[in-house]
DNA sequence: CTAAACCCTATAGTACACTACAGAGTCAAG
DNA sequence: CTTGACTCTGTAGTGTACTATAGGGTTTAG
């Protein structure tokens, strides 16, 4: 009959007690007992459910799609190959991302090359670079 | 004496009228002269503004920033040197952000291909490994 | 001359993930 | 018994970069 007030579970997932409702709100946690006077009171098994939460955070996806995550554990018939899906899918996404900046620090990099750092602004290739007509 | 209107700047920058009044508000672009009836006359200048603009986004940099860089070229004694600056701090926080990506896309990766893809959730490995303690 | 296409301001909404109050009630230690 | 730490609700603000809407006025093509 352990019960947990909330900033006991926040302590213990390495969270703030607003986020606890915050994601109460969202639905990636249940709304708990409540005590006489209104508290909210958590078993343990919410710590899991956070910690969860927290790692798939750690892992790159959203709140919405840790949600998903969650509710298929729920759902009968679900199986291991949907959460492979998602995670293929999240692998997929990060390397889009990954493939974005990677283009960028290129482009940059070679502006900075071309920039001794000297001189005045007039005569500053990345600027000139960046007032050009486009290629 | 050509004098563009804002829809027309936005066209040749490719961006909306609406983005056009709001870099206005967050300073990236001064505020035009007006018509009689009130509407934003701009120089072909404005355009070359937008352009570096959408270019300097382009390569990560943010609003903010792209105003600092902006402001730079009116400040008298910055030199490239500043620009190039700005420059490789963007690029290390391109590499720090890919250096994150890249944890995650492995993490994930790890625990892909321990799934085979089959059985009920109870079995799944990415599950599993969400739900344990950490290491 | 009219209707479409444009412009104006001001405000609010979007997405994401929180974070911060205000104002009140409750609980535990000393 | 008091004090400080905790909890509650509800609302609003943060940062980033827009996007949309309402309710007007203006300009231009046919």
């Amino acid at each position: 009959m352990s019960t947990l007030t909330i900033g006991k579970i926040a302590r213990a997932a390495g969270l703030g007690v607003e986020t606890i409702r915050f994601y109460e709100r969202q639905g990636l946690i249940a709304e708990p007992a409540r005590s006489d006077s209104g508290y909210r009171q958590y078993g343990p098994e919410t710590i899991r459910r956070l910690q969860f939460i927290v790692r798939a955070k750690g892992l790159g996806f959203t709140l919405q799609e840790i949600g998903d995550l969650l509710d298929l554990r729920a759902t009968p018939g679900a199986g291991c190959a949907d959460v492979q899906a998602r995670a293929e899918a999240k692998i997929a996404d990060i390397e889009e991302r990954i493939a974005q900046l990677d283009a960028m620090k290129r482009a940059l990099g070679e502006l900075v090359v071309q920039c001794r750092g000297e001189g005045p602004l007039s005569d500053c290739p990345i600027l000139d670079a960046l007032d050009e007509e486009a290629p």
